[in-house]
DNA sequence: CCTACTGTTATACGCACGAATAATTTATGG
DNA sequence: CCATAAATTATTCGTGCGTATAACAGTAGG
């Protein structure tokens, strides 16, 4: 009887790789449905290497939480480019709904995952923290935008009022995740990134259109509605 | 060695008493540590009356699941009466919107258990069809209490604009419960109901104070900061 | 080419789980 | 007050889990 052969991979990839197994896992199983067992067979290793590389299943699925806010709030900060010469505040900010509000991250193997692991931050602190430093990360950029917008309009923009609107942004934009990525079916969400973009303007008290409101975005085409596929997408 | 005496109950006190006590140890221990022996020692008895009465854990989760969603929809309906002659329609949205964003219903607990159950959906289509329905009833009754407010207004109420805002409300209303409840402690979740109030008055267009802004309800006293403080923690 | 190192596999152990079955107690109705 | 059914307890069984340990194999330096 033979033994498998194997690769030797650099510690940050064989990390990185048992971290996204441990979420494809968790996307498709749930966490009692995650094994070691299970984790390792997706990784195409066996279970001892958990140990050896976090010592054990908890200290993995941990570092598979902060890896996947830390994705998640990557590419939502990216979608609007604020670069020195980038384009004006309305635009950032509705490509920043947009990027909220449609494939890949308004996705049912995305909420799934964060929903699954909002429910351990009240059994552990480290999940807690994890959380609040992506929200604060979350609701900080958001409100930068909102000034921006605020002061190109010529609208008031102190900062306890830019915070209350940021706030208010950040739940409007949560719960319509939320419940688009579910897609219970009660709406077509190809009309979430309009009718949040119309809603935030109206939150922000701007004239209707300020953020652009007929179709998606400024360079894709206009049939948006074909549904996104991905079925089984893993957070690369 | 003795027996232990029991006590025999009505079948719905005893399906009640299971479904509560697999509530609270989801709530206290997460999905994945939630077992029948803990289970049935949290509700004083021994684990063969899961099987008796529901069969198998599973059952009794998904049931455990119905049930709370059960509550937490008519707790959030019944917190805006809407008799036959209640208060006028804002005061109903008003009280709408305080009921969800107050304790009881703001509750660590709560969010909790919502989402650990979330997290499910993908996994057994029976917690989908849970969610859906109560997803449904939640949005239905809001487009109701959206339209009374636009016709007491005299404001444009066909369907679709109703559906749209009352889409909108709810993503508003999720996200922030969701945030006000984890608490991260960015800022006090005390002000979470004004800032509800006052969103939604801009989001349907009502003048400033149209849902009663000042103060927390007609009746409750001034000092509602009492509770739960956390003050904004400085993270770093 | 050898040797030391360590990433990786293979195997085993102890334990807690869900479920099944048997024994016993409570309630009910004539 | 007894007989019978149903509710509840007590115990057992097999399984899969997380983890620990030892054997093996790929890699690098001399």
């Amino acid at each position: 009887m033979s033994r498998k052969t194997f690769q030797r991979l650099a510690l940050d990839e064989r990390r990185q790789s048992l971290m996204e197994a441990t979420l494809t896992c968790v996307a498709r199983h749930g966490l009692d449905g995650t094994t070691v067992r299970r984790i390792t067979e997706e990784a195409g290793v066996t279970p001892g290497l958990v140990r050896h590389y976090f010592g054990s299943k908890d200290e993995l699925i941990k570092n598979a939480y902060a890896y996947l806010i830390g994705q998640l709030t990557a590419r939502a900060s990216e979608s609007a480019d604020t670069g020195e010469d980038g384009p004006p505040a309305a635009q950032q900010l509705r490509q920043f709904l947009l990027g909220n509000l449609t494939s890949p991250n308004l996705s049912e193997d995305k909420v799934s995952l964060w929903a699954t692991f909002i429910g351990q931050i009240r059994h552990d602190p480290f999940f807690a923290e994890i959380h609040r430093e992506g929200y604060r990360e979350f609701l900080e950029f958001l409100e930068r935008l909102v000034e921006g917008v605020l002061i190109d309009h010529g609208l008031p923009h102190r900062g306890p009022q830019c915070r209350r609107h940021a706030i208010a942004i950040n739940g409007l934009i949560d719960g319509l995740w939320m419940e688009g990525s579910l897609n219970s079916g009660l709406y077509n969400r190809a009309i979430l990134p309009d009718l949040a973009i119309e809603a935030t303007e109206r939150l922000l008290g701007l004239p209707a259109g300020a953020l652009g409101t007929a179709g998606p975005a400024p360079h894709a085409p206009a049939s948006q509605l074909q549904e996104e596929i991905a079925p089984c997408a893993m957070p690369e």
